[in-house]
DNA sequence: CGCCGCCTCCCGTGATTACGGGACTGGCGG
DNA sequence: CCGCCAGTCCCGTAATCACGGGAGGCGGCG
């Protein structure tokens, strides 16, 4: 299913030394018939628009000029198909969280073993999604802090159902209207909102809403 | 860091021959004074008031009364510190994605060899978090599906700013008094944000803000 | 240089919200 | 049976917001 397109490997990164070491480990592995280096994300774009795309890519994201989060995105506009594995010194939430989302397949750490990375290559053709188990340990806390759910604050049904009225963002004669109720009924399941939710305006109320999963 | 409190390891799991296998490659590990087994979420949660908690545990999520999911979020109720691997045959995503809100640390697939489990365990114990990469690949696609639409509407540098301390629950008075403006200036931001963001309540632009990732 | 677009700034009016009250209901424990 | 509480409903006033105007400053561009 994923294995026809993968024959070419880019490697995008600045260090030409590391750059160098990889392409040849992974030259090494069955099935790959090019490895291409790139100093720079522009480098590769460039190539990207006169040639044919490839399967794998593996990029830094500490890359001058266009960074590396920003060349997964420009790479899977052009060629959704291709995977890509970030292979980086960083390992903080905030550039994990933005690779994934550019969409990259594998997030991997420039400590790893070559024989890891190579493995990651590979795991990476069959479909998989090679991670350094500290990152995926960050990848998966990121994720259930995503969704905490927990103190519903002692909401009534009716409070509920006007707090999500407030995050669709209708105003109270609005919803007051379609709840059929008075105005100042509305009103009133807004005064308790605020106390419950310890604010006092709207916005604080739907923000809060939304950022603990209220709704 | 993680060391310490790693010394006993539970499986709960309710196919007997599993469990044993399981348990005895487990038991094996160095470092691993005691490997013990239940074979319904109950009999383990029980366990858990009585006596020390577990370093780690390795849960099955197909059990019968208690489901691994739920027995994940009493366990990590009662025993935060212990490390949760789930160890099953179902890959789909909405048991994974439950599995890892609910606070487990890593995801196996029972067709994992018995040295990939015993690795995964010694790896949770280091703080990462071992994973299938077919299941990390799943992982990963919620993650980027759940933040895609980078859209920025244009916004100038002073609309953001307001529009952040309008997710912040402040009123228009006081945004103006925070960044020394007056109010009819913060009110002109206001009429351009609702253009750009195609709302027209205060609540509708902090919903659109935080569900869009604007700020 | 003059035009244009963008950001920053201001005013006034009318609608809406914030929050102080008060009141009726059904369910629960004393 | 009664008091109490949570949920539902209503009113009025003061503050805030929504949105219609309009204007000056600044960098880019032909």
């Amino acid at each position: 299913m994923t294995c026809t397109p993968s024959f070419r490997v880019w490697l995008i990164e600045d260090n030409a030394l590391f750059r160098r070491t990889v392409g040849r480990i992974v030259e090494a592995l069955p099935g790959i018939v090019a490895v291409e280096g790139f100093s720079s994300a522009e480098a590769a774009l460039e190539k990207l628009v006169t040639g044919p795309a490839p399967g794998t890519v593996l990029v830094d994201v500490g890359l001058p000029g266009i960074d590396g989060i920003e060349c997964i995105r420009r790479l899977k506009a052009h060629a959704p198909a291709t995977q890509i594995l970030v292979l980086t010194v960083f390992e903080d939430d905030e550039k994990i969280f933005r690779a994934v989302c550019a969409g990259a397949s594998g997030y991997l750490l420039k400590s790893a073993s070559m024989l890891e990375i190579t493995e990651a290559v590979a795991e990476v053709r069959r479909g998989g999604s090679p991670m350094t188990p500290r990152v995926a340990r960050r990848v998966l806390d990121m994720f259930s802090k995503l969704a905490p759910a927990r103190n519903d604050y002692g909401l009534g049904p009716r409070e509920r159902e006007v707090l999500e009225l407030y995050v669709k963002g209708l105003t109270n004669k609005e919803i007051a209207n379609k709840l059929s109720l008075s105005v100042h009924t509305i009103d009133s399941y807004n005064k308790s909102l605020y106390e419950k939710l310890h604010v006092n305006t709207r916005s604080g109320a739907v923000a809060k809403a939304l950022k603990e999963r209220l709704v």
